[in-house]
DNA sequence: AAACAGGCCTAAA
DNA sequence: TTTAGGCCTGTT
């Protein structure tokens, strides 16, 4: 059992299994840690603002044991053993390949509504922009939360975003995706999609409800049942996959394959695959 | 300046 | 069942 330290503002987590944090926060799944000179990542998930940082072979993290126990053990994954995940994935040099370059990424059991919209957001956008109107929905709808002397902001709960109009919701700039948020907030709130319910489902069940709302397909509703429904069977393809799968299997791939790891193989896959260094084959 | 971005929707084969 | 064009906005 890893030992955990709990001193006044941080605690120390001693990690033997993959942990990077770079790979972690920079393999697509989230949208709210940044990167600081020191190569501590700051951000807010689960309605608590927190610094982390890798030193020595243990996770510091702000906040107390109560708080590991509780919020960031989940959230960071740690019931499962990713060394052992990773070598069940290659099933074949590439995907050794990959998940060796991947190595240490996680996938993190994030907030279910935040997921769901800000993968809405993701659409046809980049990153930055997407970070930028997530930033300013936080800013402008969330709670303020403070973290050594500095003011974050928490992800808005669906009831405080169902009540808006488009209109509210221009600060934004989000455009053709204003009246999804609004229409994923407001069945979120009244229980007509209920996001806890569908983590017991299987993906293909999951995927269906999920759809059924207008401005989720199929690519958003995989995210979102990957990243915040735990079910590991689903396997995103974008187009940085499309990529992927039509260089290294142009006789296709079936996700099936790699069976209920398919979401961290797709992990490894997207995040080779945007680093280039997996055009050289 | 025009094209494109980590999709989705609709219309049309 | 698959495919093309349009969509808000910001960036190149």
């Amino acid at each position: 059992m890893p030992a955990v330290i709990d001193g006044a503002q941080e605690i120390r987590i001693e990690i033997e299994d993959d942990f990077d944090l770079h790979k972690i926060f920079e393999c697509g799944q989230c949208f709210r840690w940044n990167e600081g000179a020191d190569g501590s990542y700051t951000g807010v998930a689960m309605g608590k603002a927190a610094r982390i940082r890798v030193e020595n072979g243990s996770i510091v993290i702000t906040g107390s044991a109560d708080d590991w126990r509780n919020i960031w053990s989940a959230y960071f994954d740690m019931g499962r053993d990713y060394r052992t995940l990773r070598r069940q994935v290659c099933i074949d040099s590439y995907m050794r390949a990959a998940s060796d370059f991947g190595a240490g990424i996680r996938i993190l059991n994030q907030d279910r509504w935040e997921t769901l919209c800000s993968f809405i957001i993701s659409q046809c956008n980049n990153i930055p922009r997407i970070k930028k109107i997530v930033e300013t929905m936080c800013r402008v709808f969330g709670n303020p939360i403070e973290l050594q002397g500095e003011t974050f902001y928490s992800f808005p709960d669906a009831g405080k975003i169902a009540v808006l109009s488009e209109k509210d919701l221009s600060p934004l700039r989000c455009g053709y995706r204003a009246p999804y948020i609004l229409a994923a907030a407001r069945a979120v709130d009244s229980g007509e999609l209920d996001l806890d319910a569908l983590s017991k489902l299987n993906a293909q069940s999951a995927r269906r409800a999920l759809m059924a709302m207008p401005g989720i397909g199929p690519k958003v509703a995989d995210c979102v049942i990957l990243f915040s429904l735990r079910i590991g069977s689903a396997f995103p393809i974008d187009v940085w996959m499309k990529k992927a799968i039509a260089q290294h299997y142009p006789q296709g791939l079936d996700p099936a394959v790699f069976g209920e790891n398919a979401g961290l193989a797709q992990q490894y896959m997207f995040y080779y695959q945007r680093s280039g260094m997996a055009d050289t084959p």
